[in-house]
DNA sequence: AAGTTCATTTTTGTATTCAATTTTAAAAAT
DNA sequence: ATTTTTAAAATTGAATACAAAAATGAACTT
């Protein structure tokens, strides 16, 4: 971590570390702790940590300092609803816009999905580029950042409940769906199968963080 | 401005700055122009800048620096949409928690929303007082940050079509009809209006900002 | 005259320093 | 023993200082 702009890299390295469970949970993270641990000064800890408090990571801790942002299942249910809502609304948008250079890159990451033994945050990675590849195609800077912004979060609550591998099956099956709903050019369709495809994830998410979630 | 903690208050007259176009638009800011004009130092201008980043209403501009956020109609339109499928959800979940208290202070709001010559600041601020009050009861954290930010970077858009005074009213009148629709613990019926409500505004809004957004 | 090169200036990111606030824990009081 | 006071330590927000990167513009080439 010896470079000339630490910052967009701490950014990442924090981000993944408060995934990861790397860092103290329920308690103020001190900033000259963070710094030490990181090889810098205090000034790029202090710009991560406000970017990460509003990103919603972390959480303010009483008058000075935050900790991480304990997870719920409230939260996890609203991230999905968001979500549920919102994907359809951008794949409305990227319907008339697509083409077959999008969807063959649509499909070649499906293909990479198919694999077996990914690595979580592999799995995660490719399943969000499949999801960003149609809805880029939308054009809509706005609406495109929010539902990445949801997606980021939700990276959190899936790598906690480390995936049971049935659900993996079935969620590839719907990727499937959904993109031959678009080739067919089904607009409607497609919008359902996207938001059942988010409002399943959804529900097994939640009802895992309900039975798994006593701390 | 000469206080203890500049951080919180700079950031609320800067958003206000942006919002009212006193920052020079399409042309990167300096943070030492800035520090000089706030009378802070360049630290906390830049957490502010940051934050202000983040939050949408600043862009980055080239490699180094940031510039106000340009208006457009596409982006108005994303958070109208947004806010049309995400506020009638968050009023379902705050429907069966309604009660005396909260419906007392929506309306003792609404009522001065009825006064006239109010400031389009005032105007702006009553309104999402009245929606905030009714989705508060929801007790959705995550869900209620989001509404609130897309809020936020209406507020730019409304301060900017200076408001035809011919939608003001039929805006209160749907706020009653909304509230008693509530009142009546119709939750189809007030999502309706809700929603309604919503994408009248938006349409208004982009069809004038086509028309007047010649920059 | 238009385009390149390179040195100067500007501006930023980070480190260091400082002052104020918050936390703490030990002593005093009930 | 429990609560209150208060003084020391820890921690933060902000100012100042410094080094690296980017922008600027004048001199030079074609």
């Amino acid at each position: 971590m010896t470079e000339r702009q630490p910052a967009e890299t701490l950014y990442q390295q924090l981000k993944q570390d408060i995934r990861d469970n790397k860092l103290p949970i329920a308690t103020p993270l001190k900033q000259e702790q963070l710094a030490s641990d990181y090889g810098v000064s205090r000034i790029p800890i202090r710009d991560v940590l406000g970017r990460l408090k509003n990103e919603g990571w972390l959480t303010q801790s009483g008058k000075r300092g935050v900790m991480v942002h304990p997870l719920s299942a409230t939260e996890a249910e609203d991230l999905y609803m968001m979500r549920m809502y919102l994907e359809p609304l951008i794949l409305s948008h990227a319907m008339p816009k697509f083409n077959h250079q999008i969807l063959g890159q649509a499909t070649d990451i499906l293909e990479q999905l198919d694999q077996p033994k990914l690595s979580i945050s592999r799995h995660g990675d490719l399943n969000w580029q499949f999801h960003a590849c149609l809805y880029q195609a939308a054009n809509r800077p706005t609406l495109f950042n929010n539902i990445y912004h949801l997606h980021q979060l939700c990276s959190r609550y899936i790598g906690f409940h480390s995936v049971e591998l049935h659900y993996e099956k079935t969620s590839q099956h719907e990727h499937y769906q959904l993109l031959n709903a678009i080739k067919a050019k089904q607009l409607g369709k497609a919008k359902n199968i996207l938001k059942q495809h988010i409002s399943e994830a959804g529900e097994i998410l939640v009802e895992y963080l309900h039975k798994n979630m006593h701390f």
